[in-house]
DNA sequence: GTGGTTCGTTTTTTT
DNA sequence: AACGAACCAC
């Protein structure tokens, strides 16, 4: 433990006001304002603090200049909060000018001042994922590849990790390009970025690729910056990916004070192209590197820092923390084990009412899981409960079907030139312009070499459409032009109102009797408000492609549910790990494709999960899910075995694990199969445990005989309590489908059937 | 061109 | 189970 951080350091010193109740660390981390810092903050420990009171100290103490400072955030929300902070420390009344943002909203400012050095007009559009998706399909189609195959989501998935990694079409090696579908998907990146180019738009990972070319092609450009800042600031360093951090490299060069903050152990963003090993590095990249390690926790008690820690020293690889806290041990981690995802729920609700009697606050309780999907139960139970929650993630205000369109209608008025927003309005709502009518506009624009509503008021003079599409096309040109002409005379919101209106898409919804649709119209008409607080349309556009953030509706007490993902920066009194199952929670898909790789990064979600807990953790999992429809046997997750015994309560249903105690099904079982010599898996123990609560030791031993194989093959009959008697029909590992005389096709886990011919026995 | 039906898929998410 | 995309029939 380290000694000094006990002690905040006291103000007689003559430190600044802003320096009050600041540990050692915290303070060393501030004061070391000149030369490469590496802050590792640990869950809790007071980082946005560091961060921000180390702004406020470089302008305060006139190192520098708002405008020669850059700091770069992941998120919105980030860089919001350390806005408000460092200019309440500062008494500011506005940051509007600071380089204070997103990688990609300080990205796209770079850009907008250099557009034209890759090929960009300074008023390029950023196109959103559906746009993306689009342009993709007809690529692929236009390559006459087939999307079966290759699909367009891979594609642009592989699209975007090149981007990820600082690489345009040109700087992919052949060799890489040719290890996707012979080079035809890097084909595909090229002539994607050709049409980008030609559309005047960006895609996010453009923002940033573009930037990073200019920096490395411009040497003047980026002497420029370096001149410019004199101090970086960097907020979560761990989830950079290669793009930022070659970005960051070659800004930090010029000065050298940069400081990254971030916890190589929350590094959950791998399968995005984060690389942990930006943060890992630091200290080669930048050496002679000043580290501050952060471990004082504030936030949570003794035993869930045990437990997390824990947890993730299962992990290799870590730069290594050792967090502690001066706040008592707290209560014990609970974990339990339910009959099914449906029990789960029932005791997540019953306990969220229990504590609430206790006089907790719902606002103070979260649920996390590991995948979106797992919010339903929850929801379902809540509503029958009456209690009230929130679910937050989900689809963002801007992401919504009705927005995008709405959007869309704007992003034409403003630019008719913007072909992707042309194809997304000209049949929504429907006005009978279908994918013929548009397939020949796009001919057309193709041959004249013009946007598609250039195209397309060509073609009403002619006869190429027929009579009916030829009228509605018309009518369309004509009130676009209309809308256009009138941008500089109206309010954005007034514009908006009547496009809306006018062009009949409020109208479409209101019209529409499905339950969302009410809500629909609510949300456009929030979009037409939002536009007051802009002067154009075209900052509007900006500020909503980059920046809009969703979190209204408060004021009414409420259980949060969210992912983990989502929860990373939170915290709450109460949390509720749901799902620690093997295959859900580590997730199967994470170990199969990244292997130890991806477990490793699920055991950082488990620590992020448990470390979000201020007063208490407790975690769940159940012994059936429903998976895609059918019912799967599940394991208790690995993880619950990571957990320090001593600082766990265990506590499970009845007869979860093992068979009925009465020959209940069918008349079959007698409740002694376990007790053939077939040995048990690690995860069945674990289960076991749970019931009998033999000790660890003796469950290690049976792990080590038992690891490996099912003992199943396929073709063999077996017998599963719940299911009767059926077939194998494959097996991988541990997992076996089987075919079942009566109850269908079920994946299960070997160790839930037996061989028929010992059924009963 | 529209609307209904079947088939296939299914983590995590920001900008 | 549930959602979306693709396909087919009017």
């Amino acid at each position: 433990m380290d000694e000094s951080q006990h002690n905040s350091i006291d103000n007689s010193a003559g430190l600044a006001p802003y320096m009050d109740g600041l540990n050692t660390a915290q303070l060393e981390a501030i004061q070391a304002t000149d030369g490469p810092v590496l802050v590792l903050a640990g869950a809790g420990t007071g980082k946005t603090r560091v961060l921000t009171t180390r702004l406020a100290h470089i302008l305060a103490t006139g190192k520098a200049f708002p405008g020669q400072v850059l700091a770069v955030t992941f998120t919105n929300k980030a860089a919001q909060e350390m806005k408000e902070r460092v200019a309440s420390i500062l008494n500011l009344p506005t940051v509007e000018r600071w380089w204070l943002g997103t990688f990609h909203a300080v990205a796209v400012r770079m850009l907008r001042a250099h557009a034209e050095k890759v090929g960009l007009g300074s008023d390029f559009a950023i196109i959103d994922t559906d746009d993306q998706l689009r342009l993709i399909k007809a690529l692929l189609k236009e390559q006459n590849l087939d999307d079966k195959k290759w699909p367009p989501k891979a594609v642009l998935g592989a699209v975007q990790r090149w981007k990820d990694r600082g690489q345009g079409p040109d700087q992919v090696s052949t060799n890489e390009a040719r290890e996707f579908a012979g080079g035809r998907i890097h084909k595909i990146y090229a002539s994607y970025q050709q049409r980008l180019k030609e559309l005047n738009a960006c895609d996010f990972g453009d923002l940033l690729l573009h930037t990073l070319m200019i920096f490395q092609k411009y040497p003047e450009v980026l002497a420029d910056y370096h001149r410019r800042f004199h101090y970086i600031l960097v907020d979560e360093y761990q989830d950079t990916n290669v793009a930022q951090y070659l970005w960051l490299r070659l800004l930090a060069q010029g000065h050298q004070n940069v400081c990254c903050v971030g916890d190589d152990d929350q590094s959950i963003y791998g399968w995005r192209g984060a690389e942990v090993g930006n943060i890992l590095r630091f200290e080669k990249d930048f050496p002679g590197a000043k580290v501050v390690r952060l471990e004082r926790n504030y936030r949570s008690t003794g035993r869930i820092l045990a437990a997390a820690s824990s947890v993730i020293s299962h992990n290799e690889g870590r730069l290594g923390k050792t967090l502690w806290t001066d706040d008592e041990e707290g209560e014990p981690i609970r974990v339990r084990g339910l009959w099914d995802g449906e029990a789960e729920a029932r005791f997540i609700g019953e306990e969220v009412e229990n504590y609430q009697r206790q006089g907790k606050s719902l606002d103070s309780m979260a649920i996390l899981v590991r995948a979106g999907a797992q919010t339903r139960e929850f929801e379902e139970r809540f509503l029958t409960l009456g209690i009230p929650y929130r679910v937050i993630g989900g689809a963002r205000f801007y992401e919504r079907l009705e927005i995008r369109d709405a959007l869309g209608y704007l992003r034409l008025v403003n630019s008719p030139d913007d072909s992707l927003a042309f194809e997304r309005i000209i049949n929504t709502p429907k006005r009978g312009l279908g994918p013929a009518a548009v397939s020949v506009v796009h001919t057309l624009a193709r041959e004249m070499n013009c946007s598609l509503f250039n195209a397309a008021s060509e073609i009403v003079e002619t006869d190429e459409l027929r009579p009916a599409a030829r009228k509605a096309m018309a009518g369309f040109v004509t009130q676009m032009q209309r809308w256009h002409g009138l941008k500089a005379d109206m309010s954005p919101p007034e514009l908006a109102d009547l496009v809306l209106e006018e062009s009949g898409y409020l109208e479409f919804w209101q019209n529409d009797k499905s339950v969302e649709a009410k809500g629909r119209v609510e949300n456009l008409r929030e979009l037409v408000n939002a536009l007051g607080e802009f002067e154009s349309l075209a900052s509007f556009l900006e500020h909503v492609s980059l920046v809009m953030d969703t979190n209204r509706q408060q004021g009414q007490e409420m259980v949060s549910i969210m992912t983990l993902h989502g929860a990373k920066g939170l915290e709450f009194d109460t949390v509720f790990l749901p799902g620690w199952e093997e295959g859900l929670f580590p997730n199967q898909r994470a170990m199969d494709e990244q292997g130890l790789k991806g477990l490793e990064e699920e055991r950082r979600l488990a620590y992020v999960g448990l470390t979000r807990a201020r007063q208490r953790a407790v975690i769940s999992f159940a012994a059936n899910r429903r998976m895609h429809g059918s019912w799967a046997s599940a394991i208790p997750s690995r993880f619950v075995d990571e957990l320090p015994p001593e600082h766990v309560e265990r506590e499970s249903d009845r007869g979860i694990y093992s068979a009925p105690l009465e020959p209940s099904y069918g008349g079959f079982g007698s409740g002694r199969w376990q007790d053939t010599d077939r040995a048990l898996s690690p995860g069945m123990q674990r289960a076991r445990d749970y019931q009998s609560g033999e000790s660890q030791l003796v469950r290690k031993a049976a792990q080590k005989i038992s690891e490996g194989k099912s003992g199943f093959s396929r073709g063999e009959k077996v017998f599963h309590q719940k299911f009767g008697y059926g077939l194998v029909t494959s097996v991988e590992g541990e997992r076996l489908t089987i075919s079942f005389d009566k109850a269908g096709t079920k994946k299960v886990l070997s160790n839930f059937v037996v061989p028929a011919s010992q059924a009963g026995m």
